[in-house]
DNA sequence: ACAAAAGTGTTCGCTTTACACCCATGT
DNA sequence: ACATGGGTGTAAAGCGAACACTTTTGT
């Protein structure tokens, strides 16, 4: 029992990641008001009184850029650093998102004065402790790509087998064998053909395919480990 | 920004499960005040202004079943939840932890009436949500041990290996080969004989084991997959 | 001597990996 | 015809799973 009230204010955070052209980018915004104005940092804010986590990021995502994200899920609360941030000690329970950027316009209004995708490669430096959130986000996508199928939700909903190789070794960070990949994922039954095709300018045009969910949901349900390394 | 000052309370919640003759335990305090006294729940409570979230939940579960534990990482942060206390809107961050029941004396004080240990087969119904907490840190609990040595958390600094052996089938809720696990642990290296032995009433006499930390260190820096599933 | 628990190797099958050539199209 | 990317199979090695008897002690 707290005799002093709580002063503690809650926060979320996202880090929502993008796919495009075998890059992997990450969305920011620039600080509109406060003393890190004009720097840039993941979107967010602080919850509002009855307001739940989950509607929380979503709203504050849609206020700063614009984006709603197809995947959501919570990454991990900071709130070891009462320093964190220098207005005020807060607790901020941050988040980890996929989003294909080209199905999204950003629009930044609110707290932010700009929004924009970054090469992961590229970031700026980032405002509180948003460099570390973003590694820590980065490394859960990482891990998670080999045992869910999460990356899907980077591309269209049909697509050539190669847009997933490149997918998975741009954010692996390594090649992978084009053969073994494309074997584990049908024989598997996470990935179908579809009888279309696509002709991107020069080469072979290629068939489309795309995720199977109800297969999925059922290897998933049976307990079968994915196990999407393939050095 | 927000216009009306934020009402939201932090909590923080500890899972501690126990290991004492091949069952699993999990403790548990009964409520001292409020409108679910007398009711049994997780030891904890609201973060102190200025305290940080790790601080918070080992001073609570100090402060009410006087025990530390010497394993303790966040699980998941509830806040969807509005209704979830009835007296505020609060957002509780909940840890897993994991202590050797015989080495901690329990003296419940503060909040809690009482403070006990009870087989995660036979729990009481608890209050809040912490029914649904529990159930997930034991899934996690499950999960890690495959692929973190957490589970010599547990036992003594040195044990016979059927203790491990055991331990591992409790948690699992399955049978493992015993030959084939005792391969594994200690080809990876993770354990390592003693020269000294108990002889535990009847039977064979057993070698004594350790955890080597260390060689899990390493391993664990070359990226090994330690796979300890055994079916 | 017998009951109880500890200790120990080998075989088989499957999964994972490594690897290179032909195919369909655009220019 | 050639350049570009798409599509395909097989063999070898390594790993995981299954499995039963011997050893050491207490009673």
């Amino acid at each position: 029992m707290a005799q002093v009230p709580q002063q503690i204010k809650v926060a979320v955070d996202a880090v929502v990641f993008g796919y495009e052209n075998q890059q992997l980018f990450v969305l920011l915004i620039k600080q509109r008001y406060g003393q890190l104005k004009d720097r840039w940092a993941l979107p967010g804010g602080f919850v509002l009184n009855k307001e739940t986590l989950k509607s929380a990021v979503n709203r504050e995502l849609k206020e700063e850029t614009g984006v709603s994200t197809s995947y959501l899920e919570q990454l991990y609360t900071f709130g070891d650093d009462v320093e964190r941030d220098p207005r005020a000690h807060v607790v901020s329970v941050s988040y980890f998102g996929l989003v294909r950027p080209s199905s999204m316009r950003l629009r930044p209004t609110g707290d932010a004065k700009d929004a924009k995708w970054f090469k992961l490669s590229h970031k700026p430096d980032l405002a509180f402790d948003h460099n570390k959130i973003v590694q820590i986000a980065h490394q859960r996508l990482q891990a998670k790509l080999h045992y869910r199928p999460i990356g899907f939700q980077l591309l269209k909903s049909t697509f050539p087998f190669s847009d997933l190789e490149n997918l998975y070794s741009t954010i692996l960070g390594h090649d992978i064998d084009r053969r073994n990949f494309r074997k584990r994922m049908l024989t598997l039954g996470i990935v179908e053909e579809t009888d279309k095709k696509v002709s991107i300018g020069r080469g072979r045009p290629a068939n489309l395919f795309k995720f199977n969910k109800s297969n999925y949901t059922r290897l998933e349900k049976s307990g079968t480990i994915l196990n999407l390394y393939l050095a």
